[in-house]
DNA sequence: TTAGTATCGATATAATATTATCGATATAAA
DNA sequence: TTTATATCGATAATATTATATCGATACTAA
């Protein structure tokens, strides 16, 4: 009853706070720091104390006042609520240079994930292991996923294969997606997909600048 | 005063979109598309129709009723807006696998975005070549920067080290900056920064995931 | 023990973003 | 030429998110 695994649907920009809170957290904990205000975490991050208080009571996350929130507490709170308590299997399909680098990411294993398996339809990839993750030969996508009951895809293949490939993934029991490709992917409603899109994001940047910096416009 | 070159404050939602339409119309182009509505932009896109008017409103796009939007000028407005216009020289620092993967990512070309070096503490690295992007030493960055008049910083170093080399580029200059390494920087506020978080991404899709399947929270 | 204060939690207000509505206009068909 | 209709552009209504305010509570220090 202590940390209350209510499921409550949780406003999109609060979940992308929550990570950030939890990061930091991880930050306080190493450095032995036993409780946390939310003024100070909102110091920290950028951000306002209301903001910070009212995104952490949705999570269940309960304070003292004149103390703040005990750090591990309110990280069992966050890990709860983000899903790191349960530990993630996930398969790739696209082994090429940003595949790879996310089979390296040493950092998703503090969450709880990991990458099981990626897939390739290239000769040349298959064969590899890239941070202890084998690359198997595409057609064994299918019999694997549901062998393991793994339900998270993630898709790094190029923008003309990616559909495809979030086909043969929905099929094979995917329910989840977390979709490299710059393009809109068109899956059942029970599939939950996550776009990832770097030159997009990259775009925003390129964006601001250019409406902080006006002068630069001159051409 | 056909693509009027008005800069103005652009809600983020919005901004976060604008990249997406514009990859679907590059689509579109390819297919030989002349015109296009928002009805058939939304229902492609999984959005929907007002909002996408709203959306190209704000980049100056105008469209003529019952044909829609005319392709190519729809996609100069958008461009325009997202800085696709003028040459974008970044300086990265950090060829680690992810910082390799983006020197490696040919689609930022697409977009008049180039990485013209990356730099790196460690020997190993130092001399490497990738994408045609050359790896240099960590400490030649601050000449290069000024001499080159690079604006754009790119931050793939771990988290440790994030904030120095944040201080170190903006000393030489640099005034904006993409940051995936996963902390909260402390940069003078005439520096813009955008940060790419790939785990605290990785969340969202996993807590989208639980609480769309809350019997998978028995244990 | 009591007064002072930092902080939370809840409620209220304001700002922002989304969605709905409707008149105006350009094309197509009668 | 006239009528029908798809679509835009603008305005209005709604929903969502962010911020401000304030009472309640727990710690600190006199």
């Amino acid at each position: 009853m202590d940390t209350d695994q209510k499921i409550m649907q949780i406003p999109l920009p609060t979940l992308k706070r929550l990570p950030i809170y939890y990061q930091y957290l991880t930050k306080m904990e190493r450095e032995g720091v036993r409780d946390v205000s939310c003024a100070k975490i909102a110091r920290d991050l950028g951000l306002v104390a209301v903001q910070v208080r009212k995104d952490l009571q949705l999570t269940g996350a309960v304070g003292r006042p004149k103390t703040g929130y005990q750090v591990s507490r309110l990280m069992r709170a966050l890990s709860s609520t983000l899903g790191y308590d349960n530990k993630t299997e996930m398969f790739l399909v696209g082994a090429g240079s940003l595949g790879k680098a996310l089979m390296g990411y040493k950092r998703f294993q503090e969450y709880n994930i990991g990458i099981a398996a990626a897939f390739d339809a290239s000769e040349a990839a298959v064969g590899l292991e890239i941070g202890g993750t084998p690359v198997l030969p595409l057609s064994k996508f299918p019999s694997l996923c549901h062998r393991m009951h793994v339900k998270f895809g993630v898709i790094c293949v190029p923008a003309e294969a990616a559909q495809e490939v979030a086909d043969m993934m929905v099929s094979s029991g995917i329910e989840a997606i977390w979709n490299f490709a710059p393009v809109t992917l068109d899956v059942p409603d029970t599939v939950i997909v996550h776009n990832e899109n770097l030159t997009a994001s990259l775009s925003i940047l390129l964006n601001k600048y250019k409406t902080s910096h006006p002068e630069s416009e001159r051409d």
